[in-house]
DNA sequence: CTGAAAGCGCTTACAG
DNA sequence: CTGAAAGCGCTTACAG
């Protein structure tokens, strides 16, 4: 394989060489590489340094400025399940970019939820002079912050901390479950029925208070028997047919996009129609699925992308933000055909 | 916010400190800190360093070691499409294992495909003076290499560059496409169909190839009119399924997950029973669908943590590598309940 | 067994 | 308008 930009001594090229090709001092050709303010260069040494710098290809050591302005560009993203779903994928993006658009590099690890994982990637980002530590998980919930954490910047990403004390960004669940119901309502649907997860969770109580909150501005009693428990899979929602059938109800907002899946399978075996028969809103918007079921999936969006490049403003200090209580970050309705 | 630890100085404790609390020189501190082979420490100096160590809350600048050492331990990646399925969050969890196993830490850079966001993101991670790059599709095809890859070495992962010259790892398509077919062969079907995409690319020659070659390995006559085209979507495997039907065949190989899943919509609205009236073998294994679906599918997945973990195994030259022909990664059956 | 010193590639007052 | 020099936090021959 070749390698790096070299010059004819043979070694990776450096400022000095720079400065020696034209012909100034390597004080000068950093004031005109970094354009700085103050610096009184004179148009033809500027216009030879960035001949010099053309020709040799050079390229300045990111980590040798880094040592001398005492200053990193690393932002380091501590992900609990880097694989298990885009989601993960869509935090590291929106951070990335985020980052990218303010200068800063994205280093990423992963911990699969594993403590000694976990210690052990932040103590690298720490060596590694990061500016702050993005701390995330896959999905919404409370976590007990690693105390190594305390030793840099950090902010949660759809996450948040026990007793607060940490900045972190999640979405906003419960206008998640307004909005939502709202969908249905606006489709005059009154007797709407709610498959919420059996996990105890933001998104079980957040939704629930959304989905109630819509009920009563639309002047709607809020009636317990139509929430229905399921487990937040495919497997839940199919379960959950018969019980949604038999409560005579027109329209169901499912936990999320999963349990709708399952959802259309069941109504489908009982020779059901979408929307006709059944109104079905789903809640993740989650890729692969939503878009490609049939009919299309009614759903509202988790705010990944968002989240990820929130919390790295936050952490730049380019957004508010507040210690005790998190930013949250809408979820807004994608609608499709299953309305 | 808390900062990084200080002393009481006020400013971060470095090795300097360590020296001096230790009673001992910078140099000494390094040596023991690195456990350098050829250093003769006392018991007691080495004793003395631990113990400043852990009293100052020292932690070494990495950045600071790179620069003196002239290596760096930084392993960039560059991603078209971290976000669009789990597959890039795959390639990724695979890389930063295997790159943080190996003492690396992953800088990574989504593009978007996009040329200019590529080479600024290569251009970043060689002022970061990485040890190399994996440059990462989301999904197996040709792709011309940007020029700038060249400076530093590099592996392509799930993509190879048109006329060789730079190592490559992807899947092994053909082995997959076989494997599926074998698993369809074993539960006795004889006249299987083939679902293939439309989409020109290593997947559609690679898995015919491999269909045929389980067909003839049977004894079984290839029959052109069994390969059916279709888009690589629900949609596709959907549309397909009358034609499907039509064939009176027993089994079907479905390009994708996401075609099964559309050709299971398809065959149940003809109240046809998998597997009992038809056998479907997906590929991909895709997450949140494949083994939700009802029946589970029986499917092959795509290597994307092994492609990524194989990408820096290379790169740091812990594997063979070839610059002419693309090192190969299985894809392993993944038997659930649908043939 | 241990330390003084040079060097890695930059930046930044400070002189002139 | 430009350069010499010190410094960032380490590592690594080299002396002793």
């Amino acid at each position: 394989m070749t390698s790096v930009e070299h010059n004819k001594g043979g070694h990776v090229v450096t400022m000095r060489d720079v400065a020696k090709v034209a012909g100034v001092s390597v004080a000068t050709v950093s004031h005109v590489i970094n354009d700085k303010p103050g610096a009184r260069i004179g148009e033809d040494a500027r216009a030879r340094v960035h001949e010099a710098v053309a020709e040799l290809g050079y390229r300045p050591n990111a980590l040798a400025k880094t040592l001398s302005q005492g200053t990193s560009r690393f932002i380091g993203l501590v992900a609990d399940a880097i694989a298990t779903t885009p989601f993960a994928g869509q935090i590291i993006h929106g951070a990335q970019d985020e980052a990218w658009k303010n200068g800063y590099v994205l280093l990423v690890a992963n911990t699969d939820g594993n403590k000694a994982a976990e210690d052990e990637a932040i103590a690298m980002m720490l060596e590694h002079q990061v500016h702050g530590i993005l701390y995330s998980s896959w999905y919404h919930r409370e976590i007990t912050v690693p105390a190594m954490l305390h030793q840099t910047d950090t902010v949660l990403v759809d996450c948040f901390a026990a007793g607060g004390g940490l900045p972190a960004v999640v979405p906003d669940e419960e206008q998640g479950g307004r909005t939502a119901t709202e969908e249905l309502l606006a489709a005059g649907h009154r007797r709407i029925a709610f498959i919420n997860t059996t996990t105890p969770s933001p998104a079980q109580s957040g939704r629930l208070a959304g989905y109630r909150a819509a009920l009563e501005a639309a002047g709607i009693d809020y009636d317990e028997s139509l929430v229905f428990p399921a487990s937040p899979e495919q497997e839940g929602g199919y379960a959950a047919t018969s019980s949604i059938i038999g409560s005579g109800v027109t329209g169901v907002f499912c936990h999320n996009d999963r349990v709708a899946m399952g959802l259309y399978d069941g109504l489908r075996e009982r020779g059901l129609r979408i929307p006709e028969d059944m109104a079905v809103m789903g809640f993740d918007n989650q890729d692969v699925i939503a878009a490609h079921l049939r009919p299309p999936l009614s759903t509202v969006a988790l705010p990944h992308y968002e989240l990820g490049a929130a919390g790295v403003r936050i952490l730049l200090g380019l957004d508010p933000s507040s210690d005790t209580l998190p930013t949250r970050i809408a979820c807004p309705a994608i609608p499709r055909h299953s309305i």
